[in-house]
RNA sequence: UGGGGGCUCGUCCAACGGCAGGACAGCAGACUCUGGAUCUGUUGAUAGGGGUUCGAAUCCUCUGCCCCCAGCCA
């Protein structure tokens, strides 16, 4: 018992609890800091996660902080869609919320102040020109012939930048550090640029923009976040992250950065989630075969089931590749106890029950989740003409198949059980179009009086009750477990899975889905866990398919090949 | 040939000088009115060499491999 509460450690909270006992801090603040400008994938989640749960762990705040100091690529539309992701997935910030523009005037200020130290300069080399002084990873850097300007000129050059004096490209601010560091962050990095557009929070106001260095520690300082929790990318910013900190005399934030998640058989960059929705790969950013949160949620992923993989996934800085399957597998094991089983027929075939009167309809007892005794029951109709999945009758039986073949006897669900006395075949596909049963009406509810054992248990739908419904049946997005990794000469996009949307029509399912809502969750028994979609209209339901059950028949199936 | 990180079952994460463990995946079985769920069992790893130590995944050292950094992006 116990040992399955077992406090799950990791590197970072351990950290922090260092930090607490050697009085480094006397409490913990971390932040989720997004940049406005995309919609947050389940990468993000996990960052998330570890910001919120890690604060928590220790009776700690999180703050929500929109790192938006780049007016040309943010936009608000982003900021809404953010709050409401990160809400979704179960987390609040209460009212810290803030922006990085929310501290434009004292980041200023903390520049003016660094000039004054002499610390910081303006430069007026070209981009190509500070690249070229930059140096190589293996070459030094060279100084810039504008490094050694008084103070005062600074002062009044960095006042004019912002005063909107230059055009973009002009000068930019400058830390002055080490052109030799072996550290390129460190060879006198750029603190502001211009940028002559309008920011969606300051509008007009600025016209200088901290880059992301200047930005980033301040504002965490600023905040009082004691641990800024981040990519594996930023350590090599760090000192860089330190040295702001330090010539400014500043709360001394902890940068501590984590491996970023990665997944198989997806994608997690911005960009190329973007390119995927932009050139119709997909139909949006929110399909339900997208990485996002919108993604998954309207494919049925629950932020509970989310968080769990997370959990499982662990925290460290090992650059890793997590199996989708952990994913599915999380999502399985939650939905498995809370959503509500149906029956619904993917790809329906007529069954006749020959000795069952004509007209006559009974209305069976069916429990609503064997996991769940709260959830209770409800009827289901039942009459002579089924629709059956086409799949569960096979003319010529392989081995181990125990479902419904001629003259063998299967259990209806909740039902009967019956026995297949004949079958007819489409004459022009050649597709079996209608299958004859008789049923025993000893066994109503399933169960045979004289305990004869029935193997196969089949899942079926009143034709004359079924409400038609689409289905749209999702594999995985690529067809390799590292689209990442093209071969030479590929893309990512060459290994997108042809067959990762299948929409089917013509499905039907029990009379109790009438009342569906958009984002409700059923399990159809025996396939999988499906999820209304929002194009669900009056006439017509529409599901996607979540993930699938286990398919232990699939399998032997497949060895049997 | 600069700087910063990383290497433990197939995958992800533990073990913080003292029996290499868990989860997912796999395999085998039990149970079952979902070939679901559940339960049981099981396969399977410390990158390599040297050293310290009674004892090393853990400390030292050498080697190898992988990742990140040369935006006026974050």
């Amino acid at each position: 018992m116990t040992d399955q509460t077992q406090e799950s450690s990791n590197f970072i909270l351990d950290a922090v609890r260092e930090d607490l006992e050697s009085g480094r801090f006397n409490y913990v603040r971390t932040r989720f800091p997004p940049e406005p400008n995309g919609y947050l994938h389940i990468g993000h989640a996990k960052a998330i996660c570890i910001d919120f749960e890690t604060a928590q762990a220790f009776g700690g705040t999180t703050n929500l902080r929109f790192d938006d100091t780049n007016p040309v690529k943010e936009d608000v539309e982003y900021v809404e869609a953010i709050k409401e992701d990160i809400r979704w997935l179960g987390f609040d910030w209460g009212d810290r919320e803030f922006y990085a523009s929310d501290y434009f005037e004292q980041l200023y200020e903390f520049a003016v102040q660094l000039i004054k130290k002499g610390k910081a300069y303006v430069c007026h080399l070209s981009p190509d020109e500070i690249r070229e002084y930059r140096g190589t990873l293996t070459e030094p850097g060279r100084e810039s012939p504008y490094r050694n300007r008084t103070v005062e000129e600074n002062l009044e050059l960095f006042e004019r930048m912002r005063k909107g004096e230059f055009p973009e490209g002009a000068c930019v601010l400058r830390a002055k550090i080490d052109m030799a560091s072996g550290n390129i962050n460190m060879r006198d990095p750029v603190m502001y640029r211009i940028i002559h557009a309008p920011h969606h929070r300051t509008g007009n106001k600025w016209c200088i923009y901290p880059m992301y260095d200047f930005a980033h520690g301040q504002c965490d300082s600023i905040e009082g976040i004691t641990h800024s929790l981040c990519d594996l990318a930023y350590e090599d910013h760090r000192p860089l992250y330190e040295w702001f900190i330090r010539e400014l005399g500043i709360f001394p934030s902890r940068q501590i950065e984590f491996a970023r998640l990665n997944l198989t058989y997806t994608i997690l960059s911005k960009r190329f989630l973007k390119q995927l929705v932009e050139e119709g790969h997909v139909r949006g950013w929110d399909d339900p075969r997208m990485p996002t949160l919108r993604g998954m949620r309207r494919r049925g992923y629950t932020p509970e089931a989310i968080r769990k993989f997370i959990s499982m996934v662990g925290v460290s800085k090992k650059e890793s590749v997590v199996d989708v399957a952990l994913l599915e597998s999380a999502v399985r094991d939650d939905l498995n106890l809370r959503a509500p089983r149906v029956m619904g027929v993917i790809d329906p075939v007529k069954l006749i029950i020959t000795n069952y009167p004509v007209g006559q309809v009974e209305e069976l007892e069916a429990i609503n989740n064997p996991e769940d005794p709260a959830a209770g029951s409800r009827k289901v109709p039942f009459s002579r003409e089924l629709y059956i999945e086409r799949d569960d009758f096979r003319e010529e039986p392989p081995p181990k198949y125990y479902r419904l073949a001629p003259g063998r006897e299967v259990r209806l669900r909740w039902g009967y059980i019956i026995k297949c006395v004949n079958y007819v075949k489409d004459p022009q596909t050649g597709l079996v179009s209608e299958i004859h049963c008789t049923y025993d009406p000893e066994t109503r509810g399933g169960y045979a009086p004289d305990g004869r054992k029935v193997q196969g248990t089949i899942h079926w739908v009143s034709a004359p009750h079924a409400l038609d419904a689409e289905v749209r049946w999702y594999d995985r997005l690529f067809t390799v477990p590292n689209p990442n990794q093209p071969e030479e000469g590929k893309t990512f996009l060459d290994y997108l899975n042809p067959e990762s949307m299948k929409i089917i029509k013509g499905c039907k399912v029990e009379k109790s889905l009438g009342n569906a809502k958009p984002g409700d969750r059923f399990q159809f028994e025996r396939k999988g866990f499906f999820c209304v979609d929002p194009d669900t209209t009056d006439s017509l339901l529409v599901f996607n398919l979540t993930v699938t059950l286990r398919d232990t028949w699939a399998k032997i199936e497949q060895k049997l090949k």
